[in-house]
DNA sequence: TAAAAAATGTAGAACGTTATACATAGACCG
DNA sequence: CGGTCTATGTATAACGTTCTACATTTTTTA
């Protein structure tokens, strides 16, 4: 070839035809090899595994769409500024990154009509499975999604999924861990920052948060202290809630937030009303979020190792992928970090 | 039909050729419509659009990337961590969420042959078009994956691009505004923190920042001033090498850092070492991040508005995709946001 | 050694949509 | 009214790969 032809060569798109002309086989032997399919000689594969690199071909995944695999996974988010989010896709993306596999994220604002056309798109995109972090659609939705498509929905308790899995922490343990934590140091009245807009849905982790914070407050001997606040969904109502809950006179003497988000807008709040933290207000968070550690902010908080949750779900997805049926409710278990919000009896200069 | 056949049919995906007899046309008449194509009359196009909406026909992305047009953008970021993205994100869903594009995300963890398998990807994938936040990519590899596919950059400076568009904050006057704000509150000695690895390429935001830096001061007589502090990309050296730096016995009275993490971060690193700020020393970031914004953090900063950038960042790419050829290089004016951190002769309290 | 079984490679249709050529009907003009 | 022009709708191939049927070759068995 002259550099022109070269040229021209690296510009168009090579597909299986170039290869299989290539390496003087046909198609469906090329295809063959792809696939890894019964009915290849060592010989014939080396042939075309040699075209293949040479030509620097890579199938179309829209192609491979119409009648195979795409090896893509759909990721699905629902508040992209969640602190747990970027350690679950560090976990996905870790056990995907040596495969042809690879994960294509969508962001759905917490807008239950984005989420739908997401989850559609990515089901006429031919994704070959879907993980769902968080998804805010009832169970009965999902369960229609997963019977045209694999899926593993993370951090959403139903436990009675038939066709789907879901990869949860136990918050309602992570919650309790924080009421336990608490009553160790002494305190009784604990109140919890709860997220509302989503009244008695158990598959919600913001629920089962309660459920636990309730449970714990009860076994140990405090249900009339029992006192949730909740706090809207959209700023600034967001915001304005948190600082009225700053403002009651009967304001407790810990609370235990639902997630390091709201926790850390508490403290920020707490500072500016010259609320002392942890000597008139012990807080304690959910996440254990990078924020949660900085030294100005030394959050307490619940761990629930996103990254450990990315890898079970991405794991337990692919196993769907190669043809389990029978549905997997997983369970991790959380951890407590103490930090200065939450130390008892501490002075201002070891909080800060 | 039975209930059983009822269901059936909702189970099996409804095809173009499924709409096709329901109206009473050719599969190519339903594509007209669909299309908006000409040469199709009125009376047509409805009975063609109810069939759609009674049958809730959607068209299968991966056959149209075979032919047409896949309506998917292609979003690919370096770090998600990077309190940045958000915003972009959200410029851009913005836009799309009326129409029938839908972006998907890919993340690159800063590691160049992910991000080069990822646009690969999104190309097999027939992705419409590609954003790119903040490449590492030489501009020689963009161009040639431009040559396949409608590319916008964003955070990076290449005024020189042929086939692929820039839309970037003016990084070089971000840097000046701060070194300005030190100025005018009487600060000489002012160094830079900056992010290490890419020494000499321009269309880097970190090299744009030291040189709006560098000629900010060289212009205000401080030449001899100019200080530099690389900071290494992976943690734990990122966060050592800041400490090293705010224990150097000839440090500087002011700072400005490439990025509000890092400055997040110094700042955190100062009151662990009770290095007051400001009066030790004064600190601006960049980026204009929530968290730069917490009362507990309090940190000045150059604000980009990522949201902007992300909605003029789409707006560009569509209007590639739609077939314009000549390239665009787009840029928006950064602004200095005041807070505790660079506030002149503050006492303690006041920065808290 | 002949028959049976297993392995191999190919031809061709399928997947769901788009794009184009063109036959035909309808509208317009002289 | 006949010829020309325009609009409409359809037939069909293309897009790039997978999947399956089956002809042929090779290997195994009795």
């Amino acid at each position: 070839m002259s550099e022109t032809d070269e040229n021209k060569a690296v510009r168009e798109r090579v597909t299986i035809r170039t290869v299989a002309a290539h390496a003087g086989v046909s198609v469906a032997a090329v295809s063959k090899v792809l696939r890894n399919a019964y009915g290849v000689s060592e010989a014939l594969r080396g042939r075309v595994e040699t075209s293949i690199d040479t030509l620097n071909y890579r199938p179309s995944r829209t192609a491979r769409g119409l009648r195979g695999s795409t090896f893509t996974i759909g990721l699905l988010l629902v508040d992209i500024r969640n602190p747990f989010l970027p350690e679950v896709i560090d976990g996905v993306n870790g056990v995907l990154a040596p495969s042809n596999y690879r994960a294509m994220i969508g962001v759905s604002e917490a807008k239950i009509q984005l989420e739908t056309s997401l989850i559609e798109s990515m089901i006429d995109y031919k994704m070959d499975g879907l993980i769902l972090v968080a998804p805010r659609l009832p169970s009965e939705i999902i369960s229609r999604f997963a019977e045209q498509i694999p899926i593993v929905a993370v951090g959403y308790h139903d436990p009675t999924a038939e066709n789907f899995d879901t990869v949860n922490c136990d918050d309602q343990q992570g919650a309790a861990l924080a009421v336990q934590a608490f009553i160790e140091r002494g305190y009784r009245r604990i109140s919890m920052l709860t997220l509302g807009s989503r009244e008695g849905h158990r598959v919600s982790v913001v629920r089962q948060r309660e459920i636990g914070y309730r449970e714990a407050m009860e076994t140990a001997g405090f249900a009339a202290e029992v006192d949730i606040h909740s706090v809207p969904v959209f700023s600034p109502d967001r915001e304005d809630s948190i600082r009225a809950f700053l403002r009651r006179p009967d304001r407790p003497e810990a609370v235990f937030c639902w997630s390091d988000l709201d926790a850390v807008t508490l403290l920020n709040l707490a500072a500016e009303m010259e609320i002392r933290i942890p000597e008139d207000l012990t807080v304690i968070g959910y996440d254990n979020s990078p924020v949660a550690a900085l030294s100005l902010i030394n959050l307490s908080s619940i761990d629930q190792s996103g990254r450990a949750l990315g890898v079970l779900a991405i794991e337990t997805l692919l196993s769907r992928i190669d043809g389990r049926k029978q549905p997997l409710s997983l369970t991790n278990a959380p951890s407590f970090i103490a930090r200065g919000s939450s130390l008892n009896g501490a002075t201002p200069s070891n909080y800060r």
